[in-house]
RNA sequence: UCCGGCGUCGUCUAAUGGCAGGACAGCGGACUUUGAAUCCGCGAAUCGUGGUUCGAAUCCACGCGCCGGAACCA
């Protein structure tokens, strides 16, 4: 049952089409949600006595990622369109063999995380076995399903193709009595596995190959992560999914398009059991991103192979990833909600996923400075022994967030990418005989420059203007380049992740070879001796701030206070990088 | 090739027989003590061919294209 420490705040999110009934936005587009549409009119017409109820259905044999979100936001969302209704959180666990607790748990977690409360309802497929069962039994009774002892090999062979019928299996005729007495052997133990199933006896030509006697119980001798050894028969999906929705009495069961192919064998197994007020499935497109791979099966591989450092490595899709990268669960909701849900088979461009994030951190993120790759400023003309205290916003145009002290000294650090020998046209950073501007303290102007013997800039040697405190020139004199800096002697050593994206194709799994040919080399550097300024001392993980400038970054779990660790979430727009491709582009 | 689903700016998505709109991306400009943010502006689409209609993205027909389906997986 759900975790009652942890009652969620009712979660306070806009039902999935607030938008679309305030008439005040009638006129803003917004984002389609047909499956909204198909609710709220079942919900007018009064097609379940005003009772509203989803289910988010994961198994439990990974962990949850982006597209799996984009389902609970649905799921959780058509909720919120009736007064009473509801969205259960049901692990789909059928299958003993993949499934373990370690999923259950963490994908409950990750639910938690993105602000959904499922309140008491937690349900497990599993609880429903003997349910499942009985209702085994009544199918039989009612001769609508048959124990086959043919071997897995000649039941595929028989079951025909795209073009062609398959053939009745000679069990198919089997009394009622024999099925059941084969059911109860299956159940009891007493046949090995693979020597028979239960298959539901509906057409062995139809076009529609899911009906074509599709299994409903296999044998399996494994222990199951919950049910441990009560049970050596385990229900298929097609079997399981449409009675636990029953089971639980969800009036939406709302699925990707992939399960289309299982519409009607859904609806036959709940009019063969006579389900009152049978749940409906409807199906959307599931989520596809750029320069992203999402499916299980790949995910588990860049695990299981070492391309990443495991399920929350992150630069992983997963929610776990995500989170350790320094995503806000809000700017993944919004994303969610701003894709649309459709039955086109789209693939969304990452890159709305990343405004979302830098919105939501743009508004949220604390700013400090720090200097990843740094060379030495010192200016000649400051006293050895001063410091100065310079007060800057905590988050700029948000008095309410508050201000901070920064310390400044004769001894500086500023990122060697602000500095050129040559600069080029519009280069508004430093250079020889160039001001700028220290951001929040003072103007500088860079009079020296002191290389070593390979030619490598060590340090620049600038005077300060002692009129400029804060930043402002006395006579009111233009400065159009302001750069960040960190006091060396103040400065706190750190190590920084710089994340980028994993694969470094749009589309990695198309095209010749695999998707991992697709891997970008630079998903990940690693850089150490990171300046940050005083402030960053002593921050706990998990907190973001925005390194003025360079990008939002997040406190990893790996810092200590000797050490601390920042992860890279993901840098700033940045449009200089845009003008100097440009420059080179015409040089 | 059989069954099913889907085709609207580069991408996602509106318009439910009546002016093809929004967002992201792109481009240009303003502003700027973050080359960020913000603001203003620009370009950009109905898969094709017929038909119905005063009027079609929408309805009909025939094509074309993409995706899914033949697990004792979910």
């Amino acid at each position: 049952m759900s975790d009652p420490k942890k009652t969620p705040e009712k979660s306070p999110r806009p039902d999935a089409r607030a938008a679309k009934q305030g008439d005040a936005r009638q006129d803003e587009g917004q984002p389609g949600n047909f499956v909204a549409e198909i609710v709220e009119a079942d919900l007018a017409r009064g097609a379940t006595g005003g009772r509203l109820m989803t289910r988010f259905p994961p198994e439990p044999n990974g962990y949850l990622h982006i597209g799996h979100a984009k389902s609970i936001v649905l799921n959780f969302g058509l909720a919120t369109l009736a007064p009473e209704g509801v969205c259960n959180l049901r692990f789909d666990d059928t299958n003993p063999e993949t499934e373990s607790t370690e999923y259950v748990e963490s994908i409950q977690a990750d639910v938690r995380w993105l602000g959904y409360d499922w309140g008491d309802r937690l349900y497990y497929a599993s609880d429903y076995f003997p349910q499942l069962y009985a209702w085994a039994e009544k199918l039989v009774e009612k001769g609508l399903a048959y124990v086959d002892t043919r071997d897995e090999e000649t039941i595929r062979a028989t079951r025909g193709d795209f073009h062609t019928p398959g053939e009745d299996s000679p069990h198919r005729d089997r009394s009622v009595e024999e099925n059941l007495k084969l059911l109860r052997a299956m159940k009891a133990g007493e046949l090995e596995e693979g020597a028979a199933v239960l298959r539901a006896k509906i057409d062995m030509k139809s076009k529609d190959l899911k009906l074509r006697d599709p299994l409903m119980y296999r044998i399996k001798k494994v222990p199951h992560h919950r049910t441990g050894d009560e049970w050596c028969i385990y229900p298929m999906y097609d079997w399981a999914h449409g009675q636990s929705d029953a089971i639980e009495g969800v009036t939406h069961s709302v699925c990707t398009l992939e399960f289309i192919n299982h519409h009607a064998l859904y609806d036959w197994f709940l009019e063969a059991l006579e389900i009152p007020e049978p749940p409906k499935q409807i199906e959307f497109g599931r989520l596809n991103l750029t320069y992203t791979v999402l499916s299980k099966r790949k995910l588990q591989q860049l695990v299981s192979e070492g391309h990443v450092a495991g399920w929350d490595d992150p630069r992983m899709p997963t929610l776990a990833g995500m989170r350790r990268r320094g995503f806000t669960p809000e700017a993944i909701v919004r994303f969610c909600e701003r894709i649309g849900v459709s039955k086109n088979d789209g693939v969304v461009d990452v890159g709305l996923l990343e405004h979302e994030l830098r919105e939501h951190l743009n508004a949220t993120s604390r700013r400090i400075m720090g200097v990843l790759d740094p060379i030495k400023l010192v200016l000649t003309n400051y006293p050895e022994d001063q410091e100065d205290w310079f007060e800057l916003e905590n988050i700029p145009k948000q008095p309410e967030a508050g201000t901070r002290k920064v310390p400044f000294s004769k001894v500086l650090w500023v990122e060697r990418d602000d500095f050129m020998k040559e600069a080029p046209k519009k280069w508004w950073r430093l250079a020889p005989g160039k001001e700028v501007r220290l951001r929040g303290a003072a103007l500088v102007t860079c009079d020296e420059v002191i290389e070593d013997a390979e030619g490598n800039v060590v340090e620049l040697r600038c005077t300060w203007d002692p009129e400029s405190r804060g930043g402002t020139p006395a006579d009111g004199r233009k400065v159009r380049g302001t750069i960040h800096w960190v006091s060396a002697k103040h400065a706190v050593d750190a190590e920084v992740r710089l994340y980028d994206r994993l694969f470094a194709a749009e589309n990695p799994s198309s095209g010749e070879g695999g998707f991992l040919d697709h891997l970008n080399p630079k998903s990940l550097e690693v850089r150490e001796g990171c300046k940050l300024e005083a402030t960053a001392r002593g921050m706990a993980p998990g907190t973001r701030v925005q390194l003025e400038r360079l990008g939002y970054f997040v406190v990893d779990a790996d810092s200590t206070d000797a050490a601390p660790v920042f992860n890279r979430t993901i840098t700033l727009k940045d449009s200089w990088a845009k003008i100097a491709k440009k420059l080179g582009k015409k040089g």
